[in-house]
This record gives C-alpha cells, structure tokens and sequence, in this order.
DNA sequence: GTCTATAGCCGGATAGAC
DNA sequence: GTCTATCCGGCTATAGAC
C-alpha cells in the first residue's frame, strides 16, 4: 500500500490547466486545507484522517479519494511551501550582487517562510526522509519541486559577482540545494526560539560558502577542484551528460 | 506514546553489569534475536509485533515489556552493528599510513559490516530525520554511538601522516563523522547490486577528503580554514568548549 | 465522476489480571 | 514478568445516492 505507479484518475495532484471541474477543486482544496490547519493545531500524528473528514464535512472514504493517504497530504504542504519561497526570495535575487548576502538572503527567507509550520514539520521530514517514499526530497516524483529549488540557488550564484571554477559552474546549484537540504535537517532539530540557532548558522556559512566558490578559481585547488568535479558529475543526477544507473 | 522521558525499570537497555537475573536477559536477547533474523527475511515492515512474539515464543505484552516500542528494537541492531565495524576496522587502523587509503579503508569496512542489513535499513534515516526519536543519530540517547564511531575517525586521521591545519585537527573527526552519515543516507537509497555505487563514491571521496584536508594547511586557505573553525566550533556540540544552547 | 455512510482489516501499542 | 483482551488509527471495501 505504498506506492501506485501510475495514479490515474483525480488522486493526481494537479496545479496545471484551472480546476477540471470548479466542485472537485473546491472540495480538494477544502480537504488540503483543513489538514494543514489541524497539522499545525495538534501535529501531524495526533491528526487523524477522521478528524480532517470530519472537520472538512466530508466522509473518510472522500478524502481518500483525494489524496490516497496520509502523507500525500503533506506533498499539498510541500508545493505550497515550495511557492511561497519562490515568491519571497525575488528581492533577494534582484537585489544585492554580493555572493554571500544573496546565499543568505535566499536561505534566510527559507526560514521565514516555513517558520509557522516548524512544529509540524518534524513530522513531514521523517516521511522524507524514507527512500521509498515518493515524499522525499531525492524522489522522482519530487522532480519538480527538487529542481525548482535548484534552480534559485542556480539565480543565487549566477547572479552574483563572484565567479566560480568554471567546470564546477554548472554542478554548483546542485550542490547547494544539497547543503540547503543539511540546512533543513539542522532546522527540525532546533528547538531554539524562533529557529534562532538555525538563523545563525546561515549568517555565519553564508560568507564560508561564498569564500570557498571564489577560491576554487586559484590554481593551488586546481586538481582538488577538478576532482570534486568529476565527483559530482558521476553522483549527481542531470547535471551532465552519463547517467546509466541510478541510485 | 512517543518518548518516555525517565525509563525506569528492566526496559531500560543496559550492556553494563552481567544480565540482572539470567532469565529476564535471556528472554531479552531471545525477542532482539528473533526480531532481528524476521527484519532480515521480510524487511522492517512487513514484521510485525505479532509475529515477532509468536516466533520468540512469548506474548506480544511480554515484547514490549522489554522493548518499549518496535523502533527500541533496532535500537538494538544499531549496537551490534557499531561493534562489528569496530572489530573489523581494527586493521585498516593498524595499516597503511596514508590518509586516503585509511578513509577509504573504514568507510568501506563499513559498507561491507552493514552490507547484509541493507535491505531493511530503510528504517534508519526515518530515524535520523526524526529529532523525536531517541534513535537519531544526533540523540542524546545516541551518544555513546555516536562518540564511538566519532572515536574511529579520530584514529583513522590521527593515524595517518597526513597533519591538518592544527586549529581543524580536534574538529576534524566530527566532521568526517558527519560525512559518514551523508554516506550513510546515499547508502539507503542506493539500490544497485552489492550497493556497488556506494562503494564507488567511497572510492571516488576518499583521496578528495585526504587531499583537502592535506591543503588545510597552505596560507591561501588560512582565513577559510578560520572560518570554518570558528563555525565548527559554534555548532559542533562537544568539540570545544561554549555548549549552553542546545539545538 | 463525486460523494456518503458504515463496517471491518490490520498492526502498533496499552491495561490490567494473574 | 507474563498473559489476554482491547484500543486506536491508517486504510480498504462496499453499496448506494446524485
């Protein structure tokens, strides 16, 4: 009862073309929506499928029919998280050149934008972080939602005034999703007011990262650099060309 | 249900002081054992508490009498497992000088240990991303663990005649711990034959950290390797001294 | 295709008697 | 320390209404 292939019919999440029928939609969304706030009530195990019917005024099976079980609810989580740091990081993005204040910034407003789901996403990242979940962030179905993160960090780094090594140009914003996903796990275990400590680990890596990108032009790093690039290119999926297996 | 704070009583896992009365360790290893060998045969999942019992002979109360929950029970793998890397890392420490050779040789010895558990280890980093769980690696609960594996990496650098920047050398080990467990999570997901990828990026990772950690001493790098003392021994609990927060 | 209602399976966890 | 009985909640199944 874990995975379904291929998932036909209306359990298919779908953010494309407006609404198949305006009814099915609304109901949707009510069901989402009503397991988001109960999520944030009472967590997401004390939560029970029952109660989101209940409260939404649908029948169990109705949920069901919507989201085919419990966690992908929290794939409903995920995209909304998803958009509202995208929207969120443009100023930074257009803002300042400097490589650390755009590092910072862009992780920063991470923080700031999931910050009122903390306490609940403890519960999120457990599912995520089990390879047969279709919730974890390395996941074919999280394709989309991986590669749009990628793709700020790739408007972090290009964006900014500092030049990195050129062959790792390209692998780079791969790489620094991954230190943000590190970043993620630091963040559910902190338990600090406000995430404090997470926000000051950011502060504090930010000008790190952006210092070791620009030194990895010197010639002194050449063959460190020229290996973490063939490293990378082996073990990172869709940054180049071969890519045979996967893991 | 989740975590009980005060574990009082024979739940308690202890390896100190020689079984409290033979019988009630007797019946302790008998549950672990089956648990163990049904993990093995059909994965974590798909054995259940129930069966666990039936096989051991005893009834499912008795179970959890001394495993308060089924994660407790891997509670139990991890030890073994950690003990067994021990032993067999043994002559990797004992061996070659060079850095990247001894990296390689205890990441490596370490795959091959865990090698016959793959299959059901999916279980560890739902763990590991659960901050609850007194299962995570980064527990409390975890210390002794974790303080144990930190304490090979200690020896497999100490070992060598490679000498890092000196202000990184005491830090050092932690941080390829962490490596470890980034390793660790590739291993999850990796589902090649003989988790054959794993052992390729082991084999591709190896000479890279040697050599960075080599470079850590050259005057480019001094402000970066600053840098990254200082943040390591920010968040790094137990490397140095200033711990009052907690994260 | 969308929905309700309800009954029931399954398996982790607990209560309370002995 | 050990058992049996029971709870609880995710999930399924079914039958039928609109």
């Amino acid at each position: 009862m874990k995975d379904e292939t291929a998932d036909p019919g209306p359990k298919t999440a779908r953010t494309s073309r407006a609404a198949r029928t305006s009814r099915s939609e609304h109901t949707r969304a009510l069901i989402l929506e009503t397991a988001l706030r109960l999520f944030q009530e009472r967590g997401y195990d004390r939560t029970t499928m029952r109660a989101i019917a209940q409260e939404a005024g649908v029948s169990v099976g109705n949920a069901y029919y919507y989201y085919s079980s419990k966690e992908h609810l929290v794939q409903g989580f995920y995209d909304r998280l998803a958009a509202e740091h995208e929207a969120a990081v443009q100023p930074v993005l257009a803002g300042d050149r400097d490589l650390a204040v755009r590092v910072r910034g862009a992780l920063m407003t991470w923080l700031d934008v999931a910050e009122p789901y903390h306490r609940f996403a403890t519960q999120f990242f457990k599912n995520a972080a089990d390879p047969e979940s279709p919730l974890s962030p390395f996941s074919p179905e999280s394709a989309a939602a991986r590669e749009a993160a990628i793709s700020i960090q790739e408007r972090v780094l290009h964006g900014s005034d500092t030049r990195a090594a050129p062959e790792l140009s390209d692998q780079l914003p791969h790489l620094m999703w991954l230190m943000q996903m590190g970043l993620v796990l630091f963040w559910v275990y902190d338990r600090t007011e406000g995430t404090e400590r997470s926000r000051r680990l950011v502060e504090r890596t930010a000008p790190l990262v952006a210092r070791a990108i620009a030194l990895s032009r010197f010639r002194l790093l050449r063959p460190l650099v020229r290996q973490v690039h063939e490293v990378l290119e082996e073990f990172l999926p869709g940054a180049a060309a071969t890519r045979a297996t996967r893991v």
